[in-house]
Formats: structure tokens, C-alpha cells, sequence
DNA sequence: TGTTATACCATGATATCCCATAATTACCCA
DNA sequence: TGGGTAATTATGGGATATCATGGTATAACA
């Protein structure tokens, strides 16, 4: 599979709709989808994307529960009922929906960032935000790996 | 398309009327329905619906029951004698039953939700509440689903 | 006859399609 | 290597189709 990597920044227009990265687009094609599936990204302000591989990956982890269990349900509807397929136009561009939008404080510019096989969508500054905060927290690991090191 | 994915909130007219979400309706056409089968979830106060493909599973399940089980007996009970089929009109709405209506406690407005082979309809409020509880669960097996991920 | 369900029509909002353009990138060949 | 040409890309706008929703008229019914 190919990957998605490097990030992009990209415009909302007044219609909503955004153009999803060509090399993604690449990506995707390879992946046999005219859609990407979304959803928002469990633990950080954001949009987690990707094409059937994703998407399949998700439908997996369903299959292995009982079809008509209460666990099923719950488990469902926070990952069916929040995730979403978007169809890509013939532009190569997508409409958020008003719910990925909000939870990721979406204005009129996005950033796509590339993480492997799949890629976020970002609010811009919340995005450096979270970057400049792992940044950090490198350096801090960073820090405690060095002073294991003196001891030698 | 074959899978109910996300979720989309509809009014419910002063006759009754509700619109199926046209992505759901999709996925109903492709599986050869001009109606929706409904029953009140067992799990939750919500109406579960679907295709014929939902309906035809849940007559398999019961097809594997002892015929003489109280199992079988209770879950008869619970899913066909309450369930209905719903025609769905040239506009793509349906009237749902005053027992369903009931049994979610729906007023003028409801929220689909999908859940892959079926949706869920619910009164709003309540699925909010319930979808805080389901976001919950998911992180708390986040660590369980994700591990058999990792095998790949 | 009054009541309820069904079919039909109207409308504003939104999504989708198609085309235009400017900027960038890829390509080719002397 | 350079420089010019052709594709690709991101973005905008207008036209068209679809959707959710409300309303009216017709049919079924009890």
C-alpha cells in the first residue's frame, strides 16, 4: 500500500468544499476509492481520513462482535454513526460535514497532514498548537533518554 | 454504498412524516426495498431499522433457536410481534407507528443513525445521551480493538 | 360523514456538475 | 542546461439536480 506523508494546506471555499491533495488523491486511487471515510479523531481536535483501507480496517474490528448485542450497538454508533463517507467531485475536492467541521474548528483553511495510511485534517493553528506540544514532549524524552546516558 | 454510515437529523411533520436521509435510502434501493423494517431496540429507546437484508438476518437467527426455547419464545415476541414494515413514499418518508413513537419518545424531530447493517431513529436528546455513554466505551476498548491491529 | 392515509405539487436550501483561470509543476528537445 | 510548451493543480463561479419539508387534493375507510 502506498502512504500518505508531508502536509498540505488548502482553502474552504464558500461552498465548503476543500481539494483533497493530489498526491492523496494518488493515494487513494490506488485504493480503489472515489470517497474518503472520515471521522473525528478520538484524541485530538481533528479529522481522521483514509480510503477503503481505513474504512475496512474499522468494519473489522465489528465483525468480531455478536451481531445483536447491546455491546455491538454502543460500539457502533460512536464508529458507524460518526464516521462518514464524503464523495470526492470530479475536482477532487470534498464537503465536510457541519460535524467533522465542529469538532476540528474548522474555519476556511484546512491542513491535511500525512500519517501512514491514513491522514488527518486540521484547524491550521490547532495544528501548530499540537505540533509545537510534541515538539516538547520529544525533548523531554529526549532529556530523560541523556541522563541515562551520563550515568555511563 | 451498502453499509448505514453517519447520522442526519429530521423533522417529524404535524401528519406524522418523517424523510429517510437520501444516503440511507440508497442503501435501501440497492438492497431491493421500498420499505423499512422496524422494531423497538431491545438494548435501548430507540426504533431499529433496515432492508430486506436485516429482516431475512433476523429470521435467520431465529430460524437457529430451539423451537421450544423460552429464548426463542421471548425473542420472537420482542422483535416480530412488535416490528412493522414502513412504506416509504414517493418523497422518501415514512409514518412511524404510535408504538414506536412511544417506545422512543419521539416528538417533532428525530436523529438517524447508522449502524452499518441497520440504523437506529431516536428523539434527539436521548442520543445525545447515549452517544457520550458509546464514546466512552469506545475509548475505554480502544486498547482491545486496536491490539488486533496490530497483528496486521 | 368525518377521519386517516395516500398521492401529488411547490419551494428554499443544498449539493453536484461543468466550465474558467491562474499558478505551479512536469516534460521535452535543441 | 536552459527555456519554452504542455499537463496538473487549486480555486472560483454559474447552472442544474437533488433533498427535506410543507401544503393541497384525492382516495380509502369505518
Amino acid at each position: 500500500m502506498q502512504l500518505f506523508l508531508s502536509k498540505f494546506r488548502n482553502k474552504v471555499d464558500n461552498k465548503g468544499r476543500v481539494s483533497i491533495p493530489a498526491q492523496f488523491r494518488n493515494v487513494l486511487l490506488k485504493d480503489n476509492s472515489q470517497k474518503i471515510f472520515c471521522y473525528p479523531s478520538l484524541d485530538a481536535e481533528a479529522i481522521d481520513a483514509g480510503g477503503e483501507n481505513l474504512a475496512s480496517n474499522i468494519y473489522e474490528l465489528m465483525d468480531n462482535l455478536d451481531p445483536y448485542s447491546d455491546e455491538r450497538d454502543i460500539l457502533s454508533t460512536a464508529l458507524f454513526g460518526l464516521s462518514e463517507e464524503l464523495k470526492i467531485d470530479n475536482d477532487g475536492r470534498v464537503i465536510l460535514s457541519k460535524p467533522l467541521i465542529d469538532h476540528a474548528h474548522i474555519n476556511d483553511e484546512v491542513i491535511f497532514v500525512g500519517l501512514g495510511e491514513k491522514f488527518q485534517i486540521w484547524e491550521p493553528n490547532r495544528f501548530d498548537a499540537y505540533l509545537i506540544e510534541a515538539q516538547k514532549k520529544v525533548k523531554e524524552q529526549r532529556s530523560l533518554l541523556s541522563k541515562r546516558n551520563v550515568g555511563n
